[in-house]
DNA sequence: ATACATTTAATGTAGAAACATTTATTGGCA
DNA sequence: TGCCAATAAATGTTTCTACATTAAATGTAT
């Protein structure tokens, strides 16, 4: 369906601001779908974030400030979304022999197993994007790298 | 700066695996981006939302249930946040007389001038996304209104 | 070596979101 | 008409987020 009829929005300022409107309606869209294969495992996308960033580092521990700077939200308090982690044995926390200020974040095996779970899911959504060709989705992954460039 | 960088990750599963995350993260972006303009006025990204809903009907009253359909974040409390509109007289509220259930909301003198105030901030926002050309920024929202076609 | 700024993580707190439930009203139909 | 499901909005509650603050460890400059 079109972002016109989702937002019942007949016309707009301009190509740009109809591009802003549907990219966040759209990542609202992937998100509320996505939430509900989380849901079920009790986990929040955050925290598979999290679980993917650990399990991205192959057995080496990765400290608590280095996984933010992987997340997609950058703005996510690690350390609460570590502690939740680690109260369902999803993760372990070591301190940090070099430096003592900071904290080793492990995945444990029940953490790769709910992974394991989940990749089908994930995959299947991802997936469904190849209504596109692989080349758009490039060249939208392009584009939105070249919006992003605008820094203030 | 490229995905890839921001969330330093070299290699991804496919071009609909990165697109994926790309429309997360680049959203995440204008989102926090837009959330320093709203900060300085006291309102939140979704109360603005309701308010541009507000300003589009021109005067006429419209139901708290037809400002949901609306929204951008269908999930959102939208009774809550007309009440917050209320409590800052962005908004007032009067009850529909076809149908006791319903209750109309209009926006105040007041809301409309804190919408004009924030128009050239969103404005000046949208207008950066013209490093990419018209054509381009429609053919990216074609291309998103097809990939939720996909539905469940 | 000491003082001071910086970095790292954790915590405190207010407000917002998510989700279910409640209350009032309406519409359909037996 | 009376009953019951459906709809509209509000509210209760738990969890999460955003933001500031704290506490400990480290780096740096004098």
């Amino acid at each position: 369906m079109s972002i016109e009829t989702d937002i019942k929005q007949k016309k707009f300022r301009s190509p740009y601001q109809k591009l802003a409107l549907n990219l966040v309606y759209t990542t609202k869209w992937l998100e509320y779908k996505q939430l509900e294969s989380f849901k079920e495992h009790d986990i929040t996308p955050q925290q598979y974030n999290v679980l993917r960033i650990l399990r991205g580092q192959q057995g080496n521990p990765i400290k608590v400030s280095d996984i933010t700077e992987r997340m997609l939200d950058k703005s996510s308090n690690t350390s609460r979304l570590v502690d939740k982690l680690l109260a369902k044995n999803l993760a372990k926390r070591t301190s940090c022999e070099s430096d003592r200020r900071a904290v080793d974040v492990v995945i444990t095996e029940e953490g790769l197993e709910l992974l394991k779970v989940l990749d089908p899911f994930i995959e299947d959504w991802e997936n469904r994007f190849n209504i596109i060709s692989e080349a758009e989705a490039e060249q939208i992954s392009a584009l939105l790298d070249k919006l992003r460039e605008n820094e203030d």
